[in-house]
RNA sequence: GCGCUUGUAGCUCAAUUGGAUAGAGCGCCUGACUUCGGAUCAGGAGGUUCUGGGUUCAACUCCUAGCAGGCGCACCA
């Protein structure tokens, strides 16, 4: 239930009967009118802009249309206790005391699905998160994306969408190449002991290779190690298996599961590449031509030649975009089109994916083929997530600069462990860079959001505790007879925004939010439980009994608390 | 040079999808509690929302021209 959509309709429809008296004029669409919270100094529960909206168009000044609105609308609902206009123009409505006391009513009823939007159509959405080469284990600058995709998953799961989590395997090309070689190299050296070329720039130094290379000795006993080209495509799919193992250890610690992994190399097998070009030449997207050499980049070895080359520039893209290589294999990029393709096929309502900020001058490139491929706009959003910093002892931890050597997601779960990343991640908009604090995020104050939020809700599980109640069991109650303090209805205003936090969030997939409101709301509630400090009145328990209203009240904030806890994807412990 | 992105309190950042006197945390200055109702709370100081122009009843938000930082500009992935 969202009451503000609610009083949007009712408001809207004495509009409608008003201008049918002649009273009103309407636009021909009733947009921009809203129903919210007003700021709680003005001490109402919701408030309109619809005088200042109508007031052109009426020819009133916004003050003296809100005066004549108000009475409209005072006459319409008998909850109003009263009506102020303030300002600008703003309507400001105060409820009898009854309305706050009905909301929790019907949030007793619909503890299980408050703050879902049902009156939105279900989507189908598939999301590409994470999607790094399968050549080693996750570091840091992996994170923050996986955490963004796999809460965006969540949060429009919750609002009742359905949602494909998908990695795409770029199990092909030269990366994977020098990878299956490096690998090859450290199998040498432990069966014949030739020493690894360290200094090789091409290679990929890091010591999991050891262990990787370790791992294929013991299970392919059969293998001929001696010949690199006769091994090399067993060599190659080995490699990226134990590559791709690490990869998902890594993300199941972080509590995250793709439902579909894709591989490159499949899709190149399939012969997707060629049907994916067949399909926009036919468009007239593909032609034979040449390219530029890039600008402000050292390319004295570049080589003006004659390509295959996709129309993106038609699309807003700064130039057109290869597809093959010199040697004639596919580029990246006439993969990945084959690969989105191959999404659009499978009948998704919205492609998302998320990239990192060094990936962020791909996108021109790959939305214009999605336009091309699917005759839309905006069938794909990319969301990119900007850099983290890593900060330990109030300085930058700054990553050692020999190759290979970085810091590990599992370096992080050791520091920190799951629920701290997760929640850390969503600090800020994945707009803007991220300080993470190795110190801040273990700390136990209200400086970590984490625990702030957490122990909110262990200071209501604490009450339950004492009363030998479970916080999870549900609550009955027969009569509703009771009112709430001023106290207590600033936190429900807060309760009912929950289900536009959620709106918010799905539409602009910007999953912060949900941790932005958390805060809030727990900061809320502990400032209500600091009152019982002084004054015994305003404590939850007294003679070792609570009363209905306080156990609802409790219960309500600790469904939401868990419920955004869930979609985060973090623990709500009960005790600290 | 071009593209994307960010610019809000001393620092790190929010801002109800264009609303009211722009809010939090840290730091600074007071105060409450002396605590398993335990990591907490109350108050104070601190702002030309980078700059100029425009749209609007209303701009941190949208448009436009600049300035400054970050990222990117391949036949790599």
């Amino acid at each position: 239930m969202n009451i503000f959509e609610q009083y949007q309709n009712k408001i809207k429809k004495i509009l409608l009967d008003f201008s049918k008296t002649g009273g009103l004029i309407l636009p021909n669409k009733l947009d921009g009118i809203t129903a919210e919270i007003p700021p709680i100094k003005f001490n109402s529960d919701i408030s309109t802009n619809v005088a200042m909206v109508l007031s052109k168009i009426n020819k009133k000044d916004p003050m003296s249309l809100a005066n004549i609105l108000s009475d409209k609308i005072k006459n319409y609902d008998p909850l109003i206790d009263e009506i102020s206009i303030i300002k600008p123009g703003f309507i400001n409505i105060k409820f009898k005391p009854i309305f706050w006391t009905n909301f929790v009513k019907t949030l007793i009823k619909d503890s299980k699905t408050f703050g879902i939007n049902k009156s939105e159509d279900k989507k189908k959405y598939l999301i590409e998160f994470v999607s790094a080469n399968p050549t080693g284990p996750l570091h840091v600058g992996h994170c923050r994306g996986a955490i963004l995709g796999d809460v965006m998953a969540n949060v429009l799961k919750f609002n009742n969408h359905n949602v494909t989590k998908e990695y795409y395997v770029n199990d092909y090309g030269n990366q994977i190449k020098n990878f299956t070689k490096s690998v090859y190299l450290r199998i040498r050296e432990i069966v014949f002991k030739e020493p690894f070329p360290i200094n090789n720039e091409d290679l990929y130094p890091g010591d999991y290779l050891i262990d990787i290379a370790k791992n294929i000795i013991n299970s392919e006993k059969k293998l001929n190690f001696n010949s690199f080209d006769e091994i090399s495509n067993q060599l190659t799919s080995l490699s990226t298996t134990e590559a791709l193992k690490l990869i998902k250890k890594n993300l199941n610690s972080l509590g995250i599961n793709h439902d579909n992994f894709i591989s490159e190399k499949e899709l190149v097998k399939n012969n997707e590449v060629e049907k994916a070009i067949e399909f926009l030449q036919k468009k007239n997207f593909i032609y034979s031509g040449k390219i530029k050499a890039p600008i402000g980049e050292d390319n004295k070895n570049w080589i003006e030649r004659e390509q295959l080359l996709f129309k993106s520039s038609d699309f807003g893209d700064d130039k057109d975009r290869a597809l093959q290589k010199g040697d004639g294999a596919w580029t990246y990029f006439a993969s990945d089109v084959a690969y989105h393709k191959n999404k659009l096929d499978r009948k998704y309502d919205q492609l998302i994916n998320i990239l990192g900020a060094d990936h962020a001058g791909y996108i021109k490139r790959i939305s214009s083929s999605v336009d091309a491929l699917s005759n839309s706009k905006g069938k794909l959003i990319c969301k990119v997530s900007q850099l983290v910093k890593l900060i330990k002892d109030k300085k930058p931890f700054k990553m050692s600069k020999r190759k290979g050597d970085y810091i590990t997601v599992d370096d992080l779960m050791n520091e920190v462990g799951k629920d701290a990343i997760r929640f850390i991640m969503l600090n800020r908009s994945s707009d803007v860079e991220l300080d993470f604090d190795f110190d801040n995020v273990i700390e136990k104050s209200r400086d970590n959001p984490l625990y702030y939020v957490q122990y909110s809700y262990a200071r209501i599980a604490s009450v339950f505790r004492n009363l030998d109640k479970d916080i999870k069991s549900n609550i009955k109650i027969e009569e509703y007879d009771f009112y709430y303090s001023k106290d207590e209805t600033n936190i429900l205003k807060k309760i009912s925004e929950w289900p536009k936090c959620i709106d918010i969030t799905c539409q602009k997939l910007e999953p912060h939010r949900i941790q932005t409101y958390l805060y809030e709301l727990a900061s809320l509630f502990h400032s209500y439980w600091n009152l019982g400090k002084n004054n015994p009145e305003k404590r939850f328990i007294s003679d070792e009994k609570i009363s209905d209203d306080k156990l609802i009240f409790l219960k309500i904030i600790s469904n939401v608390i868990k419920s955004g806890m869930d979609i985060i994807g973090v623990s709500a412990p009960t005790k600290m």
